[in-house]
DNA sequence: CATGAATGAGAGTTCATTCAT
DNA sequence: GATGAATGAACTCTCATTCAT
């Protein structure tokens, strides 16, 4: 069946084409004054066709989330190879604030913005939030297993670089570093990370 | 020219009345449902008075704002009184998140949303901002001095500690922490702002 | 204060303007598809305008229900000057249609839409409909006891004469008469509600 | 030609099916609600399909509505074995009336809605609707001969009883007998046909 | 100074219908 | 014959903002 096939593709492609659209509109615009219409116009499809696509506004918006979490994985699975555990997780630090800073609108879809989590799939349990917390807090217990780590509870250790990591790109995205001039604001980024696995890193205690 | 006097004295009334309604909707119906209208009706005043006193809604916002400052400026006061100075910026992190948690919607307004950062007050430089952070980089220094914390730059120390307290607020507050048990949070919470000051505080480097 | 009153008055008569657009779009395309944007076009005011005036849709609705009652019981009171009650309940059943046909969405308002009765006011008393009732088993009871009418319950007799004089209008307006030559049906109409009178007031049984 | 036989009867049949479709459909959501999509769904066939076998949607409606005329006459048809002339009309306004309350669609259909009325074998003559009214009319000239009902014109009488019973499953069915305790109507409805019968059965006049 | 009626633009969404395949 | 993706027009309703008074 030629013919099945290529109309399955072409939808694939189509909802494929809705969702890029309506990040570029996101990103453009930002999410507030994203609307189904300005997605349909950009993609120059009717509003309605959108609809055959999504249930709603909110549909499309779950989608780029769950998807934004996949290329973060993607970005972090590099890292797996690094054998120094505590620098695995340096680098960890390092990805996610370039992820964030390279692609601000679907970081904020995954961490900002408070539309997503309304959907019903992650009402109760946010699976891709989890999933990328676990990760972290494994790379933490690697980290004491060696003896190379704080012995704190590997949960808050995780959480306390989690929260400043995302408190650096939060800010920043979100135009709270103009106490800092622009061009020094990446090496305080990233000197504050190092300076947090710095500060975690120091032998047991 | 006592009529003159009163009438002034009135204008500023009238603005301080207009913020206080708009604080208080804000903080019933939060940031997106928050309408002029619904400001104006609050105060009895008609909606075309509030643009004799603002240019417009983001106007009111970057005002509220900036008065956000007075009250966490006034939540830190107390902690003048304390001697050690890592105990002092312990009690600032922690007095930093009930703040946050206390009064969500002052929040947001200082440090996540994008709106009162559009002010033209604010565009080159954030008085507000700037102004508690240096409040928080001279407490580091103190530390410093007192050979009590780590040596490293007292800007990135400053940056460190703050985007992590806001990470943990903004994550929170945007319902990121559903892979904790509730009850837990606050804990953890708690627990993650020792951990930094912990990891900071120990001896020189 | 002469501006305040004309304020007021201009008030009352755009709110009047509105009805009056409203009715106007009912009675051409139907309830069904008259919208706001269609009133709104008709009395070249914008859509937004409405709202000050009316809740929603359903309260336009409502109001004209309300009135159409006023109307009919305009048409009722010279009745009350007809001395035998006999004669009285036959002139009620003949305005009656005469209203009906004569303002038929008044009518379909009043006694067939679904719509108006939805309306808060009238989902636990429907005060318009139950006047209108009562007037009809007053009538009747004075016929009662004149000894001019049928002794059944009073109120089933109103019922059997109010459902007779709708049924023959219901059917009616909703062309269900095409099974008579159209000139014939206004003797029918009026024989019918005459039969139902001979019926009823056939001495006492 | 068996082939084309066999065509031309799956072609009936998916005529059928849509119907029944559209009849469950508009059953359980209502007119208002019923949408050729729900029909298609239903029958899991394509909305195109069906604009293959109707050319819109008021000639569905108007096949159903008359597809309903036939099941009023099949619950009419015991009635021809009930001897007594002026029972059998009684009871014709029961099983009508019972009719409308069991199915209050397939009524809405035949008796109250406008748009089966538009469809274009209607326009000049509503054939179903007069088969049925002149069953009535039949019914009450065979009690006249009988002597037992008035003598007016049978064609009065009949459309008499009709607007009765019509108008009380109309204002039943749109909701106008919130003037009654619920409990009551089944025993006015029922009443009130007696009491229509009553009226015009007795002797000759 | 203050009003508040009015607007225009736009929001998300739905639907009967069409037409290339 | 059947499909079903796509459309275009429409819906109700909301809002920041303006401006004659």
């Amino acid at each position: 069946m030629g013919i099945a096939e290529r109309k399955e593709r072409e939808k694939v492609e189509l909802r494929e084409h809705i969702l890029q659209g309506a990040m570029d509109v996101f990103t453009e615009v930002g999410y507030e004054q994203a609307t189904i219409r300005k997605i349909a116009q950009r993609i120059e499809y009717s509003p309605g066709t959108i609809y055959l696509y999504f249930t709603d506004k909110d549909a499309i918006l779950f989608e780029l989330h769950k998807r934004a979490f996949g290329e973060l994985e993607g970005a972090f699975a590099p890292l797996l190879t690094i054998d120094d555990p505590v620098e695995r997780i340096r680098q960890m630090g390092h990805t996610y604030i370039r992820f964030a800073l390279d692609k601000p609108m679907l970081y904020e879809l995954m961490f900002i913005l408070q539309a997503p989590m309304k959907a019903e799939e992650v009402c109760d349990d946010w699976e891709e939030g989890h999933r990328s917390f676990l990760f972290l807090v494994e790379a933490v217990k690697q980290a004491q297993q060696a003896n190379r780590f704080s012995q704190a509870s590997p949960e808050v250790i995780a959480l306390s670089f989690w929260s400043s990591v995302h408190g650096l790109a939060a800010l920043y995205l979100r135009d709270r570093f103009k106490m800092f001039a622009e061009e020094e604001v990446p090496q305080l980024i990233a000197g504050s990370i190092d300076a947090m696995i710095h500060c975690f890193s120091r032998g047991a205690d």
